[in-house]
DNA sequence: CGTCTATGAATGAATG
DNA sequence: CATTCATTCATAGACG
């Protein structure tokens, strides 16, 4: 009802609050309250990107395509590495280069990470 | 094996030393490393974080609460009602056999990352 | 029974 | 460091 009603991401006090009241049906935790929004707009999203990416050309089986083996498609394992849509790509993370790369570290020591460059793909 | 020993921030030095190490068994990067160590301490407050907000008065429902709408069926498993795009091939499903509430995870044997089990009861 | 789907859980990655 | 997103794994239950 609340997801309905548009909570996607409730904070670490309304998930308590929901945990209670759900709390009085049975044993419930709050990474339960959590796990389910975090798995409900994820899902929410990736059925929403899988069907948009089915718009595009022929409903089914690709004219001509060699649409080979990958006929197993259900949350199966086998990954192919071509043709994924936005692949994470790493940033630039060479820790090889610690000896100077230092030279945007703030004051703070223990930063070893955001001073590397900012890059590509946001989701 | 680090972590409980400890190390919740390795520095730049310390995540290379450790990526050489880990990499004798498989491809990996500092990166992977740093972020491991993020994501555990993470988690790990996280936990305690979520964890602790219902501790602090009545956990129970209190006498006589309007236990309100949310109408969720057999107790246990969180399911809402129809709702979210999703959904699609809603049975029709009738009110079986209740069962007591158990839930099973396998045990990684040789994962060494088990030290923030998420799971509360005993499993 | 084997398979498939919905879902909880866990964790890697990335960003603010 | 906190938050969020994406992916993956395991499993229960519906179905043929």
């Amino acid at each position: 009802m609340l997801y309905r009603g548009g909570m996607r991401t409730p904070n670490a006090q309304q998930i308590e609050q929901i945990t209670v009241q759900l709390g009085t049906y049975g044993k419930i935790e709050g990474k339960n309250v959590f796990y389910w929004f975090q798995n409900h707009k994820a899902r929410e999203r990736q059925k929403q990107k899988r069907n948009s990416l089915g718009l595009s050309h022929s409903p089914r089986s690709p004219p001509g395509t060699t649409m080979t083996t990958i006929t197993l498609e259900t949350r199966g394992q086998v990954e192919r590495e071509e043709d994924i849509p936005c692949k994470k790509k790493c940033r630039s993370w060479t820790f090889e280069g610690l000896e100077e790369e230092k030279r945007f570290c703030k004051e703070e020591g223990d930063k070893t990470l955001e001073l590397f460059p900012l890059h590509p793909e946001g989701r």
